[in-house]
RNA sequence: GGGCCGCUAGCUCAGCUGGCAGAGCACCGCCCUUUUAAGGCGGGUGUCCCCAGUUCGAACCUGGGGCGGCUCACCA
């Protein structure tokens, strides 16, 4: 049968049901019970104490599997909270029921009222005395051995993807989960969740390249956010001193098993806060969400056990290089030997005008990172690639700024905040410089922040979290697509 | 964007050296009142991703294109 017989015949059934007065698409129906809830209360009792069970229960779903053997059939039916079993016999009802039961298929959407009993094989099951089809499917699902494995259909029928592959939607409760956990952690602390824009008249915020829209209105282009932090920094200036927000980002660049065109950031702010602060708030934030969201601190991601109780390794950006990356510290103080260097690790440097700090971060991002597979901070980051953070008080060529790093990739970026507007517009014209030099990942020169500045920030420490990637991480999910709902795919064209 | 791999029935897959397009699940019919991938008998699935080419003949070979996966580059 080919598949518009298929649903040919599928429509033809919820035809004749209308034919005989029903509805295919029936609604105000409402279950007295889920799956789980049933399991929890009756699964641990005999089969003897069942049978004083006078309440019956109702319960809706899809219908998953049917064995069915001529005049009785058992149905996994899967509600929100799981799976249970349907037992149905024509002698327990009408003719008229058992003739609807024999026009159900899997896919479509049920409910059942009945008593609650286990089968020979101790199975906790409904059985049923009414029967109702809520809602018709008129396509198939997948095979109920391998269920849908191809991942392109996975991603562009995600709908089916979360019928049937358990793993898929327990993953996406865990991410629920996980943000629950992160809201509630800061709004303990005093942190007001926030919400600024997601269409900046001026990108800025991080290097990236930003997606291009247009105002008709007013006539002008507006950039989709690449990140909220100069905003939130406005907002510290006007005197929330702690707050949060947790959204979109948006950055116009490639595609890969770690970046999604759209994603999902934890940005914070907490005024009269160092990053050092920000170090140990980093540490009791993921520990804490571990054992609340797995129950411990550690974590399995892909084969390997990744370690989340604190405290973390800790080394400056220079130290890691020399002691991880095996550099010879003659390399860090001379841009010419930083430079063939980085040449004779293959680098194709970014741009000819780069200074050593630049450099440096260059080589760390080749040799280091992938070696920073249990939780580490990398601290004081080179000025030049931190336009937005504090200066060093006892060496301003860095900044006070960390990342963190977990299974070699990074997880969090933190700084004490840049709060002085005069340093703040120099490191403006510096990347304003760049962008004209062909960095079309640099910042743009934003005045309107500047006067925010000029009128005093507070000393305050903020952090950025990719919520994907922690995701991910708590998941044992490889790929930033399993933890996105529904992850940016080419179109198809024909 | 580069490299490698993949795309066959609604789903999961097989298809040898170029020779009639296959299986299981799902679906339809019949049997079956405690199954767990229920079982038994019967039924037919189709733009072999698309377009050219080679050939008597292409799912298979060649060229171009599409989509996907992995990877490198960029990035969080």
């Amino acid at each position: 049968m080919s598949e518009a017989e298929y649903i040919q015949q599928r429509k033809e059934k919820a035809a004749k049901l209308r034919q005989s007065g029903g509805n295919p698409y029936l609604h105000g129906i409402v279950p007295s019970i889920t799956a789980w809830e049933l399991h929890h209360l009756y699964d641990a009792r005999t089969t003897e104490e069942l049978l004083h069970i006078t309440e019956t229960f109702s319960v809706a779903g899809r219908v998953m599997a049917i064995r069915a053997f001529g005049k009785a059939a058992f149905l996994q039916i899967q509600d929100r909270s799981g799976r249970i079993q349907i037992f149905l016999q024509k002698q327990d009802i009408s003719d008229q029921l058992f003739e609807h039961y024999k026009m159900l298929d899997i896919g479509d959407i049920v409910w059942f009222e009945g008593l609650v009993f286990k089968t020979k094989t101790g199975e906790l099951t409904v059985k049923a005395r009414d029967l109702k089809l809520v809602t018709k499917a008129i396509r198939a699902l997948p095979e109920k051995w391998h269920g849908l494995t191809d991942i392109e259909a996975r991603y562009r029928q995600r709908y089916v993807d979360l019928i049937v592959n358990h793993e898929v939607k327990k993953t996406f409760l865990a991410r629920s989960h996980i943000i629950q956990c992160i809201r509630d952690f800061f709004n303990a602390k005093g942190f007001l969740e926030v919400e600024t824009p997601m269409m900046h008249q001026i990108p800025g915020g991080a290097a990236a390249k930003p997606f291009v829209t247009h105002h008709n209105k007013l006539d002008c282009d507006l950039y989709l956010r690449i990140a909220p932090e100069l905003y939130l920094k406005r907002l510290l200036v006007g005197g929330f001193e702690r707050i949060y927000e947790l959204n979109r980002n948006f950055r116009n660049e490639g595609i890969s098993i770690q970046h999604n065109p759209e994603f999902t950031m934890l940005e914070f702010y907490q005024s009269y806060a160092t990053f050092e602060d920000l170090i140990k708030l980093t540490e009791e934030l993921l520990s804490h969400i571990a054992e609340k969201v797995l129950g411990r601190t550690e974590v399995e991601y892909q084969g390997t056990m990744i370690n989340l109780k604190p405290p973390y390794a800790r080394y400056t950006m220079k130290e890691s290089l020399t002691k991880i990356g095996g550099i010879a510290p003659e390399v860090l103080a001379s841009r010419e030997k930083a430079v063939n260097y980085a040449l004779s690790l293959g680098d194709e440097l970014k741009s000819k005008n780069e200074g050593l700090g630049a450099i440096l971060t260059e080589i760390f991002e080749l040799t280091v990172e992938k070696k920073l597979v249990q939780p580490t901070f990398i601290t004081h980051y080179p000025t030049e690639v931190s336009p937005l953070a504090r200066r060093n008080e006892n060496d301003p060529s860095v900044t006070d700024r960390f990342e963190l790093f977990i299974y070699g990739r990074e997880m969090a970026n933190a700084f004490s905040e840049l709060n002085d507007p005069e340093d703040q517009a120099g490191r403006f014209k510096e990347q304003v410089d760049a962008l004209y030099k062909g960095n079309d990942e640099a910042m743009h020169f934003d005045m309107d922040f500047i006067e925010a500045l000029e009128h005093g920030m507070p000393p305050a420490a903020g952090e950025g979290i990719g919520i994907d990637r922690l995701v991910m991480l708590l998941t044992n999910s490889a790929s930033i697509r399993d933890v996105i709902l529904f992850p940016q795919l080419k179109p198809i064209r024909s």
